[in-house]
DNA sequence: TATTAATATCGAATCGATATATGAACGCTT
DNA sequence: AAGCGTTCATATATCGATTCGATATTAATA
């Protein structure tokens, strides 16, 4: 890798064009309020006849600020964390601020791991999701000093500043709903709890709502999968395997209940004549499916534009609210209807 | 926004700890093979207690490189492009490098806004989505002499490198499956062709091929309409209006293809039986629907990762190809079959 | 063992913009 | 016209790591 001398104009390039001093140009550019509008004028021209653009390595040097805010995400092939992401995006963009984004797969190692890479590149901010994280990131979040916020899920233990839903209610929302069309014999494809408090909590809401009404999710109907589209397919073979099989299959995202479906379509299952199935997170596609999918809304764009005004605020010293929950929304579509007479 | 002063470790109190220059720190840290062995534990032993992480901004700005690769994509909420910036992330990360995203919602404009915004973040390499820019925008990346990557199309000027799919020939194939099944009569929901060259190619192969059958796409069933779910909907409202409506509706890409599907179910039209419908990309969640959809199939993860492999090879100064077909394929699934006897 | 070749390490200059302390110029009052 | 408070601009030290040329150390060879 050479190290080529690209010659692009610098500061004291415009500076020297404009008959100002770089500290001059400096301010004309960040403080435009803070120079007279004749010296504003050329050094505005002289930026635009030199083509300069800002270094923005020296000027995070020196200014000890990069105008960029971090985000770790599980993955962008769930379309629910690309929405966040894109309305975070967005957001930053609108007040010059950009996005430097990295994945890690659901494994808190990984996660560890890019979030250092994104502190080595220098961001002011940081976005994570979910609360279930390795108590040496937060270590290393902390000791640099870097704000940042938990998204999705909501921090009861009140040690960090989220935006989330309550993944819980919405689960009993859910089971209720099922409970009320006379259902009683469920079974649940769930994500992976281990590293996921939104799949730890929608499984504990479910349980309480069942509880409530003397029922219980026996082991052989509970089963814990990757979110993706196959594992939904793979999933509802599995629950439906055995002596009486269950009317209600929740999932623990839509993208698990958009796999069931297929799989019930597939198999010539119908639903909701004979299972009804539920979804979470309610993607934009999961109402053009047919039937329509029964399932949750989350406010997506909500959530990663608050993300990205609180760690904003909090970059401009401002004091802000720690803790901040959405509202969720159920949402009943086609997947789901009474029990089979017979069952 | 006050300036604090976070005292984190830097190189020097490293080299200090360590008992050698900061000339050896840095090389211990970039060039381990460089340093002797016990050095080099002596280094790492320092970094480790001292909780040191590297400053990316200082060293941008004396090693005039940032590791960081930027990546200006039309959207997110479209998971092609999720899935192509996904796997250009992973294929990065995996040599040490971090994405710098931006969005433009396929406005040249504001494509040309981000660059810039990138480009003053400081960027090594650069990936852009399709042939269809403005002139500004390549004067910007050629004056600073960032190597650059168009993605999703091929340019046939051979200005510039690129890696891509020939979607003439994917809309050739596809239109040939049609007329093979005996299709007279068609429409075509198409995404805005002014500026997304990958819309105006698939359109001109759909031409191509019906006029190589003396067919031709007539002005009333054609439609041009943004790549989102709804206007698949409406679009398909449109087109099947009027006296004689198509056998065949051919959609710009999926989404919008997975739209008309939905608004014929809403209808009561059957698919395949009364109309056929296809979509291009191949989103995974096309063989989702009952039926499956019809599609070109485009492979996406190969697309990312060779973005990546060919920025990171020009970035080593190694001679690469200029440009890469990626090979497509169709798709053929349910949405597909004979038109109607009595049409 | 003496001498050369190869490898490790060091010191200091450098990257490009920002910020602080300081000085010059201006407008206004009395 | 002198005095005073603002506003605008300057010069220069600074941010933290890399890198170049020079020096010190080790290994290889005769």
């Amino acid at each position: 890798m050479k190290r080529q001398p690209k010659n692009n104009p610098k500061l004291t390039d415009v500076a020297r064009l404009a008959n100002v001093s770089t500290a001059t140009v400096s301010r004309a550019l960040s403080l435009p309020h803070k120079v007279r509008p004749g010296t504003l004028n050329r050094v505005h021209d002289a930026v635009k006849s030199l083509g300069y653009i800002t270094h923005g390595a020296a000027r995070a040097l020196a200014s000890r600020r990069t105008r960029t805010i971090g985000a770790v995400v599980p993955t962008l092939e769930n379309s629910i964390f690309a929405g966040t992401t894109y309305a975070l995006q967005k957001t930053l963009d609108e007040v010059g601020y950009t996005l430097l984004l990295a994945c890690h797969e659901f494994d808190t190692g990984i996660e560890l791991r890019v979030t250092r890479a994104l502190m080595e590149r220098g961001i002011d901010g940081l976005v994570l999701v979910g609360t279930t994280h390795e108590p040496a990131l937060f270590q290393l979040i902390d000791s640099a000093g870097i704000p940042y916020v938990l998204t999705w899920a909501l921090d009861d233990s009140g040690q960090h500043p989220c935006v989330g839903f309550d993944n819980r209610d919405a689960a009993i929302q859910l089971t209720n709903h099922l409970l009320d069309l006379g259902h009683r014999r469920f079974a649940m494809i769930c994500g992976l709890t281990a590293t996921n408090e939104r799949a730890r909590a929608r499984l504990g809401g479910v349980r309480d709502a069942l509880a409530a009404r003397g029922l219980t999710l026996p082991a052989s109907r509970l089963l814990e999968v990757p979110y993706t589209l196959n594992s939904g397919r793979e999933g509802l073979r599995a629950v439906m395997r055995g002596a009486d099989p269950p009317t209600a299959v929740m999932c623990g995202n839509d993208v698990l209940a958009i796999g069931a479906v297929a799989e019930c379509h597939a198999r010539g299952i119908e639903v909701p004549q004979q299972v009804s199935i539920t979804g979470f997170d309610d993607m934009e596609i999961a109402s053009f499916f047919t039937p329509g999918l029964t399932t949750v809304h989350f406010p997506m764009t909500e959530l990663g534009q608050y993300a990205a005004t609180h760690l904003l605020s909090r970059l401009d010293g401002k004091d802000i609210e720690r803790r901040s929950e959405l509202a969720i929304k159920l949402v009943v579509r086609g997947t789901t209807a009474p029990p089979p007479a017979n069952a």
